[in-house]
DNA sequence: TCGATCCTGTAG
DNA sequence: CTACAGGATCGA
């Protein structure tokens, strides 16, 4: 489920939830989610260890530990990662989960097991973060900024947006609904999108996520997972063949770096 | 830039 | 049964 305002939520959720929280045990179910290394040697490495802090970095997750060290976690399409009350009542489908000393744990969720989890030292950390694109929710996410992204890419600009060397956090949903919302054809090379409406897609990306961190909260807020997110409907996304809010056009779907892309070709051009 | 791949679940 | 899934990476 997780793009960037669902990591957002689940971040703060498990940041109020285990900061502070000394592991006791950790226990990795699934050997090549920690790929390169031997999860038995992650495992060992983390028990005993304190939360410090959780951040999140466009959709990958930073748990900070007191050795200096960092829990890096991915969920990738399915995954979720949350505290419980009680260590022994594991959901199922776990990637991994870490007993805390007072009963509880963290839980890392994942039906499709395609979710990551790595340990950082400060330099492998470092370089995560470097490498990873502009923070759009970040004042370095300026108008000019994407400008400047766009003039350099002839990706469609769709896949632009979702590059997330270049810009951390859209995904296949806000991608689609930011290129709606400002009426952009998803096809359309970035660099040849017009320089109004780039300022119209910034303005759109911005609102957009905006509102959906909002809704992911409410959403994340009940105790163990989550709910479907309450507030946010896509206005095109996963809407092919229905009319366009907008112009009522029927809505399609096409492919895109073997993603779908849900537009309208009535008014996104 | 395309397709396959990692997995499991669900909808048609 | 097939197609597809809110992600990312790899090789052709």
């Amino acid at each position: 489920m997780p793009e960037l305002p669902e990591v957002e939520a689940v971040t703060r959720k498990v940041r109020r939830d285990s900061v502070g929280a000394r592991i006791v045990e950790a226990a990795v179910l699934r050997a090549r989610i920690t790929l390169p290394d031997d999860p038995r040697v992650v495992e060992a490495r983390i028990a005993a260890e304190r939360i410090a802090g959780a951040e999140r970095r466009g959709k990958n997750i930073l748990l900070g530990l007191e050795s200096g060290l960092t829990l890096h976690v991915h969920l990738r399409m399915t995954g979720n990662l949350f505290v419980i009350p009680d260590w022994r009542l594991h959901p199922h489908r776990l990637s991994a989960w870490f007993r805390f000393d007072d009963g509880r744990a963290l839980v890392f969720e994942d039906s499709r097991g395609l979710g990551t989890l790595r340990l950082l030292d400060q330099q492998a950390r470092r370089n995560m973060l470097a490498g990873a694109g502009l923070e759009p929710l970040s004042k370095a996410f300026s108008p000019q900024a994407l400008s400047a992204l766009a003039a350099a890419s002839r990706q469609p600009v769709k896949l632009f947006l979702m590059d997330q060397s270049k810009i951390a956090g859209l995904g296949n949903i806000y991608a689609a609904e930011a290129l709606f919302e400002a009426r952009i054809d998803p096809r359309k090379a970035a660099c040849s999108v017009s320089p109004a409406k780039l300022k119209s897609l910034h303005g759109s990306i911005v609102r957009i996520l905006k509102d959906a961190v909002k809704s992911a909260c409410i959403a994340y807020s009940r105790p163990g997972g989550f709910r479907e997110a309450e507030g946010y409907s896509p206005a095109v996304y996963d809407r092919e063949g229905e009319p366009c809010l907008r112009c009522r056009r029927t809505l399609i779907r096409i492919t895109q770096g073997g993603r779908s892309t849900y537009y309208c070709p009535g008014c996104q051009r």
